[in-house]
DNA sequence: ATAATATATGAATAATTGTTCAATTGTCAA
DNA sequence: TTGACAATTGAACAATTATTCATATATTAT
């Protein structure tokens, strides 16, 4: 059935079956940590962060984070694989804008954890 | 005045300096990268999922997840050190449970984003 | 005391990842 | 077409990290 091991057995089986199914689809579990890890990394919280206040082409934000166009260039990908933010061409350069609605919700929500 | 280096100008500046002075102070910036961090694996998503069903001890979490204790014990210490969660001993065993209002909301909200 | 059980911990390994560097593509102006 | 600029890309390197294994600590029962 599973594809691990455990090396014990439970101390409560009774809630260990209550809760065994209620737990994720492991897919969803690999969406929901592929999605926290994209915003694990204080780069790319900065460029989240500041295309919150405005569109913004590459150079700007390299600029605006003091990074090199390359690392920025990176960075956005891995947030537009992610479908965090959108990218387009005007003439030379690339505006990048935010879309999803969620991405504010859940750093204010995250603001709460870590202020307090 | 900043560290490290840009390798370009930028093409707005005027948007730059308009969003450059409500850009969060780094030490925010990295409290909120890490605690995405934390969340970004998918055991401790497990581990949290599971806890927020029912308080549980580190056996009957290593039966749930079909791994070991030590790893699960390991994970674990990452979340009680990230204030995820709270340790409770009881006799020989120690029970977990959540110890934040907020992983729910934003679990909750990131489903919103994966989901859609 | 001793044995058995539950959990924690440290070191080691394998895998993943962020940035740099160099090279490439695409666009505009001269 | 040539040159300059903007952005992307791939490879390489250093740093971080999750799990395993072996060992240590703590609690209970005998």
């Amino acid at each position: 059935m599973d594809n691990k091991r455990s090396d014990c057995e439970a101390i409560n089986i009774d809630i260990v079956n209550r809760v065994k199914p209620n737990m994720p689809e492991m897919k969803l579990l690999y969406e929901l940590s592929d999605f926290f890890k994209v915003m694990g990394d204080s780069t790319r919280i900065q460029l989240l962060w500041a295309l919150e206040e405005s569109e913004m082409c590459v150079g700007d934000l390299a600029v605006l984070l003091n990074m090199t166009k390359s690392a920025v260039s990176h960075q956005l990908k891995v947030l537009r694989t992610a479908k965090l933010v959108r990218a387009e061409k005007k003439g030379k350069n690339v505006y990048y804008a935010l879309d999803d609605h969620h991405v504010k919700d859940i750093l204010e929500k995250a603001l709460g954890h870590v202020c307090e």
